[in-house]
RNA sequence: CGGGGUGUAGCGUAGCCCGGUAGCGCGCUUGCUUCGGGAGCAAGAGGUCGCCGGUUCAAAUCCGGCCACCCCGACCA
């Protein structure tokens, strides 16, 4: 009986997992239009926290934000033959305006390369002017053919860096450097490690020069590209007549780079860290850190154990007190509903800590504290109570990046592997796969044919294996680049 | 777009083959008893049976058309 109250578990049925959290944790909800979805506020409270911690590493790397609109005049998207080619297929296009047919029709945008460039064009003159450097937090919308809240909806929300250089040099430092930015963020914040490396040519942007991202691996193995960083070279500068008077007066196209991550990494938190119980939020993004469940038999029990709640959630949350370490504190008062339902209920939220509070524990002048990531539980003293927090909610930050990464490490292969022996693996439970490449697009084309895995980046300096693969995985001539290999979302 | 499937209360479903009062579980409301790991009892509220048409005295049920959604393929942050 208690079966329908239960999450399908992972092993059973992962995306049936996945599908089910998400709708019961309430962080999002299928929206009447297929394909699009509603983010509602636990989902969004962590997509907030993502916004503030990034919006800060954007500003001090020296960016700003601006806004540019979002629908798109279709000759824009037509300016850069890759590009075209590469969005015209997901596009959605507004033909009618004010019940007019509109002499051009209007893109809703699926990125703003185009608009911003255009944008850029005009504002730029000199190589004083640059670099430019820009950021925009918004929605955008890509007509995808299957859909999976937060990992590919038709509209979902993200920021888009786009900057403009004098020098390749330069534009190439900056494409780097957003890249590490992303690192930082999703390793310190989201506790999810990731490769990161460059695209193949195949799997790269659609008109840009190089592509970088960062990879994450699921609990299922499989792989998902949570940021990507591109070097645009001057292919859009060129198209949109981006150009500046250098030192020396002569005339030269900008070097431009975009960088972007999206409400996807929410998918990816969610399969990071979740368990049969449902989510595990990191602390740093979690929206509340600390859920206390008073317990209590009687009306004068409860009034003193509510009364202890609010104190403790005052002294410790307090805006003015303890700034900037006040904690995020939720008083669960509800009447109605026994502690045992709450338990579950925080759990599947994924809440990092619980607080059990009761007439015995304040007899004794403590509180139980309980782990998500753990469920780890013991009782502590009130008196030294905020300390004992702080520290639990470090610890299960840095578990949780610990855990998923010695999962990634547990799921990767390393050194000389047949080619048999990989679709094997590919067959079954998945993994990374490090691997030669000859670097022909042919085998990059086979092995996603015979297996469905794919080139996910050839991996920085720091993720490469000890001793360089040799030969290539399929047709075993001579490795130009070690490829991590498996397969994505 | 090709192949398969499903539409009945907020959610999950039974009933359809064989036409005749639309049922169950969860959730929701109210009250009482409960409350240290998913409470119990009692009383309630909630339905154009996806839509349109046909057959029939009578359609959730049979027939035709349409729509939507899901799964498997081709495409993808």
């Amino acid at each position: 009986m208690a079966d329908e109250k239960k999450l399908p578990t992972r092993a059973q049925d992962f995306s049936g997992w996945y599908n089910e959290l998400v709708v019961r944790a309430e962080l999002a909800d299928y929206a009447p239009v297929r394909g699009c979805m509603v983010i509602r506020p636990n989902g969004y409270g962590i997509w907030e926290r993502m916004q503030r911690q990034l919006d800060d590493m954007f500003k001090e790397t020296g960016h700003q934000n601006a806004y540019f609109p979002l629908l798109i005049p279709q000759s824009f998207l037509q300016k850069e033959a890759q590009h075209v080619e590469g969005f015209a297929p997901e596009t959605a296009v507004v033909t009618h305006g004010g019940g007019k047919e509109l002499d051009e029709p209007l893109v809703i945008r699926p990125t703003s390369e185009t608009i911003i460039y255009s944008m850029f064009a005009k504002w730029v003159q000199s190589y004083r002017d640059l670099p430019l450097l820009i950021n925009q937090w918004a929605n955008v919308v890509r007509w995808e053919m299957r859909t999976r809240l937060f990992l590919r909806t038709l509209e979902f929300l993200w920021q888009e860096g786009h900057t403009a250089h004098a020098t390749e040099a330069e534009a190439e430092d900056e494409t780097r450097r957003m890249l590490g930015v992303y690192r930082d963020f999703m390793e310190g914040w989201m506790a999810m490690p990731v490769v990161t490396g460059r695209k193949s040519e195949s799997e790269k942007f659609a008109g840009a020069l190089r592509t970088y991202s960062c990879e994450a691996m699921m609990q299922d193995n499989k792989a998902l590209q949570a940021g990507t960083s591109h070097n645009l070279g001057q292919n859009f500068a060129r198209a949109f007549d981006l150009t500046f008077q250098t030192e020396a007066g002569e005339l030269d196209f900008a070097w431009n780079t975009s960088w972007g991550v999206s409400t996807r990494m929410v998918g990816g938190l969610v399969m990071t860290h979740g368990d049969d119980n449902g989510l595990v939020t990191p602390p740093l993004l979690a929206p509340i850190e600390v859920v206390i469940v008073p317990i209590y038999r009687t009306d004068e029990d409860r009034e003193r154990v509510i009364a202890a709640a609010m104190k403790i959630k005052e002294s410790l949350g307090a805006w003015e007190r303890r700034s900037p370490a006040r904690l995020r504190i939720h008083v669960d008062a509800r009447e109605g509903i026994k502690p045992g339902a709450k338990y579950y209920e925080w759990e599947l939220r994924g809440i990092p800590l619980r607080m059990e509070i009761g007439p015995r524990d304040l007899d004794a002048g403590q509180a139980v504290l309980v782990r998500r990531d753990t469920r780890e539980k013991r009782p502590y003293p009130l008196d030294t109570i905020g300390e004992s927090i702080h520290e639990l909610l470090s610890a299960i930050q840095d578990n949780l990046l610990e855990t998923a990464r010695a999962r990634r490490e547990a799921n990767s292969v390393r050194g000389d592997v047949t080619y048999e022996r990989f679709r094997e693996i590919m067959d079954g439970d998945g993994a990374f796969v490090y691997a030669g490449w000859c670097g022909s697009g042919e085998c990059e084309a086979k092995i996603k044919e015979e297996t469905k895995a794919t080139i996910r980046c050839l991996p920085d300096d720091e993720f490469r294996s000890a001793v360089a693969p040799t030969s290539c995985l399929r047709c075993g001539e001579k490795s130009v680049a070690e490829a991590l290999w498996a397969k994505a979302y």
